[in-house]
DNA sequence: CCCGTACTTGACGTTTACGTTAACGTAAGT
DNA sequence: ACTTACGTTAACGTAAACGTCAAGTACGGG
């Protein structure tokens, strides 16, 4: 089986729910690096899980700079070791970062939870 | 003991990190509503307590509008039928919303932890 | 050859969430 | 009386993330 298929901008576009201005303009930000035809984009494997990436930060709130910065840690070279430190860094970094998220978002879980425990018991009272 | 203390919106700013300008433009967006004292503006416990509802809902990259119409169901009076059901509806779109995030959360927390392994793989190889 | 469809590159418009002066009021300290 | 600290409103500026034309290119079908 060859994975050597390849996906024109519309396609990915329409996979993914974006748009074509979207996708360009991630192209224009250094997100994505298709390769062309001419001047035609072509979007392989690669691209399309790039692109899968950079929609995943989008939806944790990440901006688009912070997200360049993430994906570019996954494909950096293995490098010296110097780099390999400050990588090391990063993931930390980013770590500490989600795990506060998720620390919002269980609070949030929660207060939602107390709130329709309420709704019910309003609920229950009206219709009950 | 009374818990009618009161802050300045420069003590709230403290507290939380962010400026004043920040708050003046929660108020003016209707995010907050402190009380007034001539001009100045007086801040009961009830505004601390959104103040920090709002930069939670910032954290997880809620646009100020989103995060109005989530506190805005935590405060809502009981109402009608017709409005619990709807409020419940509401609770239950936010939920799923909230749970997507911790999904994309916990992808990339593991995307991380991989990528820490290859490095320390890396770095076991260069230092060892 | 013309048409329709898909693609391209500008370039300007828009919204969000504030930052940044500007110009002023008020109350306390010296 | 003067300064300093803290507050006010009004208004313009800005960066991010696209949306929205405008104008042109490339290609297969009829």
């Amino acid at each position: 089986m060859d994975d050597e298929r390849t996906w024109s901008i519309a396609e990915l576009a329409d996979e993914y729910g974006v748009t074509l201005r979207t996708i360009r303009f991630y192209e224009e930000q250094g997100l994505l690096t298709p390769a062309r035809d001419g001047t035609r984009r072509i979007f392989a494997d690669g691209d399309r899980v790039r692109l899968g990436l950079v929609l995943r930060g989008k939806r944790l709130g990440f901006p688009l700079d912070e997200i360049k910065k993430i994906i570019g840690m996954y494909d950096a070279e293995p490098g010296e070791v110097g780099q390999l430190r400050y990588l090391l860094d990063q993931i930390e970094h980013r770590r500490a970062e989600l795990e506060q998220r998720r620390r919002d978002i269980d609070a949030t879980l929660s207060d939602l939870a107390e709130l329709e425990r309420r709704c019910r018991a309003d609920l229950n009272r009206l219709t009950g």
